[in-house]
DNA sequence: TTACATAGTAAGTGATCACTTACTAAGCGG
DNA sequence: CCGCTTAGTAAGTGATCACTTACTATGTAA
């Protein structure tokens, strides 16, 4: 009776709405999540859900719209590499805040998968947005050491995306499977070690190492192996 | 009605509404695959699903446990390790092999990944029969060869995950975003150059580095960003 | 206090969900 | 041919799905 009713600003309320829905996606998809549960997580009634949001799928992209702008990872990425420093640490920083960012908050790759897998159509832009060109501006940084002659003679974006698989699919299998059995990995432990592994892995082997020679003299076979893997991997345009 | 209607043997039957639910499951999720859809991919009536499993749950459950018992991954990594060869073929031929698998079947990888987002408890059993002794068995693998000194000391467990991670996290990012943009990413190529990163960053750097040779003896100077790292005098210590 | 725009709700809508009941029809040994 | 098991179906069940309609409650400007 007394119950101090409070009335939400339609963009309070918005807002809360979009809050709630995306920790509900994120843990049970967008097949897995029902309009009922959202509204009742946020305590209203379902109708005002569609009053805000015309349809549930909407609402889904409105929120996947929300997290791609709340967290520009490529700013980060930038300031990152902009820094500067040894590239053991970069690559270490990297990682770290790579796995510190995703054990702090989950929901946004969960929301990324999940939407990769539920739905290809609708994955495509949030790929697109999200990791296409992170990779690209990772990739670009490691192009500019292969021309330098510092590192190996590889495909940028396949270097790339084996340094940051070695990290996204570590904190993959510590959220998704992880439980207790691997949380005594600490952090920065870990980026520092996958960061090193990656690291001496590219690193050309001598100063004036010819660009697809690779030192290998037991194998007369694995000769001319690492050179480019089609150029093509351009990231994004459909 | 000429129809020729075939009775299924019941055995049959089962085998095959597994095989369509299997498809289903994989493409939609549990939560976005219905038993109606099942039974009209099956070509039945959706009450004949119910015949042979008591319910929706307990025939995702029987199409796990099918795809558990149908691929086993740990007989191929054994057979891999066992026969032998170099370092950078045996790691290249494991790496091919996963993405070779994958490319031509994807079901499993979506089954599992689905499994670990949808719902977290029936995930566990999934994850440990199928990656966990994986994990583990390369991790012993990479054990010996630290404990060999070929390898730098790392923790096995991480190593081992780092190779997986590139490798897997490569193919992931091709079946779930990549469609025909990564396509001319060739499997031979991408497995020996995730193999050669890898690897080169888990060699020991000693200078009596024995069968296996990957020697890099000509000049030492590329490395100085190293040193806090790899040398072998750091062999034992953790 | 009234007027009004709007935040919020109660009670639905048909469709579809997982699942069941009661039945028919095919095969097969005799 | 019969008798019996069993593969397969028609037609439901109540619950829940996304979404709507018609209404009430509330803050605010006059």
């Amino acid at each position: 009776m007394a119950t101090t009713q409070i009335r939400f600003s339609a963009a309070d309320r918005r807002e809360q709405i979009l809050e709630v829905a995306t920790r509900l996606f994120a843990r049970q998809g967008y097949q897995g999540t029902t309009t009922k549960q959202i509204s009742d997580h946020a305590r209203v009634n379902e109708a005002l859900v569609f009053r805000h949001f015309p349809s549930k799928e909407e609402l889904y992209w409105a929120v996947i719209e929300r997290k791609i702008n709340s967290a520009c990872p490529r700013e980060r990425l930038r300031e990152n590499l902009e820094i500067g420093g040894d590239d053991l640490v970069i690559f270490a920083r990297l990682a770290a805040e790579i796995l510190e960012r995703r054990a702090n908050d989950q929901t946004l790759s969960r929301l990324l998968l999940f939407s990769a897998l539920e739905n290809h159509r609708l994955s495509h832009r949030f790929f697109r947005t999200y990791v296409a060109e992170y990779y690209d501006m990772l990739a670009d940084f490691i192009r500019r050491r292969i021309a330098e002659g510092r590192f190996r003679d590889v495909d940028p974006l396949l270097a790339a995306r084996g340094f940051l698989g070695m990290v996204i699919y570590h904190s993959w299998v510590q959220e998704l499977f992880g439980g207790r059995r691997f949380q005594d990995f600490n952090v920065q432990q870990v980026s520092r070690t996958l960061a090193k592994i990656w690291l001496q892995g590219m690193l050309a082997e001598t100063k004036i190492a010819p660009p697809n020679r690779v030192t290998k003299s037991k194998n007369g076979s694995s000769r001319n192996q690492f050179q480019r893997v089609g150029h093509a991997a351009r990231v994004h345009s459909d």
